[in-house]
DNA sequence: TAGATTGTTAATCGATTAACAATC
DNA sequence: TAGATTGTTAATCGATTAACAATC
């Protein structure tokens, strides 16, 4: 059934089903797929598959499975994927170059626009076929070029300006790449990247695992319970 | 109360606690934080900051608040930040050059300690002070400079056989930018960074903004309900 | 028909949040 | 003491998962 909202962490993994499906539809050209192999490709289970794919409405065959091409169609029109995304970059320096030349965004109707940044010293530099552009040309380049989605990889203290800037300029999607918080009207979808803070998390978790460890091999040398 | 264990959502959200109270220390020497005011600017509420401090212990103080430094060491202490973490970039294509190059990381004891490839074109290569090392060093390498997270920056078609090398080689913590699935032995740590997913759950949101937009205009223009 | 597999239900689990007693 | 703010409880919400009737 539909018109139920999709819950947030199904919206998640849309796109992790997504890539199974292209690899299922281009490499070995199957038919159709259960909801176990699907699962198995994309590391989850397979109650959660077919959880996740009732939102979209039923489009599976009992007995059979899904058919590949099918579903792959309704996740990408789901998704919002058979339309364009044109998006700027805003702060070309490391990060912001890697961005610039990433392949993986294009395949996904993701089109890089417009760079721009505030330093002399690169202005004018062609990046990914790309002129670097001043932060000011902003809201006329968003315009022109109907840009959509804002990519922030700033220094920290710039991001909320640009976040600002590109909000004033129409742009309704932000994917920050900044540390710290970016606050935005919310009629304005923000999501964050931090590499920083992930391998914070790796972290936690492996000195977890150690401590851990340490504490049996204790106990094993002391001959202690459990 | 301790030994309980610490929610995932909770770790998740220490890293940008860290942060708000870095720029506390630093930025204003405040000497004292409320969890109201620390709520604001880690963008949560302040029943949340709460809950996820006191997994820790109880640091505060009833009717003054969070002592910053002592809840900094606390928060630093338990994601294990006090260590050094050396690591290894795995790939050095752009994505895996800026991550080399990003400064955020050694100011939380990520140092980046080899950068390895296959590619003999960009073989001795040096990056960020570095020289890229070949992938068959990996063991020997990650032994010498005791590196516990290596970083996956290559092609998807690659990332699983480079994680096995890892996990061969030892490491316990893998953060992967390639797509796609990778599987690892339970003891190891993984996490993943795609920024491709990222961009589509962005979609998805801005078309439904855009859908629920229209509709309401349609609306207004039938003079119909709602 | 027999076997396979979906779509849905219901139980369970984990995370969020408001409310407030405890206490500085 | 009065005001402020924590730490904890309990209600609520959303996500996960096993189980199984429906049905190809």
């Amino acid at each position: 059934m539909r018109n139920r909202p999709i819950p947030e962490a199904t919206v998640a993994r849309l796109p992790i089903y997504l890539r199974s499906l292209l690899e299922l539809a281009e490499g070995r050209g199957e038919m159709t797929v259960s909801s176990e192999d699907l699962a198995r490709m994309a590391g989850v289970n397979a109650a959660k598959v077919r959880k996740d794919l009732s939102y979209l409405g039923s489009y599976g065959t009992r007995g059979v499975g899904y058919d590949v091409e099918y579903l792959l169609y309704q996740i990408t029109r789901e998704l919002g994927l058979t339309q364009d995304w044109p998006a700027a970059i805003i702060g070309i320096g490391n990060l912001g170059r890697a961005l610039a030349s990433y392949k993986g965004f294009t395949e996904r109707g993701f089109r890089i626009k417009a760079l721009f940044d505030v330093d002399d010293a690169v202005m004018g530099d062609e990046v990914a076929g790309l002129k670097i552009q001043h932060l000011d040309e902003l809201k006329t380049v968003v315009n022109d070029e109907e840009i959509t989605i804002g990519m922030i990889t700033t220094p920290p203290a710039a991001a909320q300006e640009v976040a600002d800037r590109l909000v004033d300029a129409g742009v309704r999607s932000i994917l920050n790449f900044a540390p710290g918080v970016v606050n935005v009207p919310p009629d304005v979808n923000i999501r964050k990247v931090d590499l920083s803070i992930e391998l914070q998390i790796l972290a936690f978790y492996q000195q977890r695992t150690q401590a851990i460890a340490a504490a049996r091999e204790a106990n094993r040398r002391l001959g202690g319970p459990r």
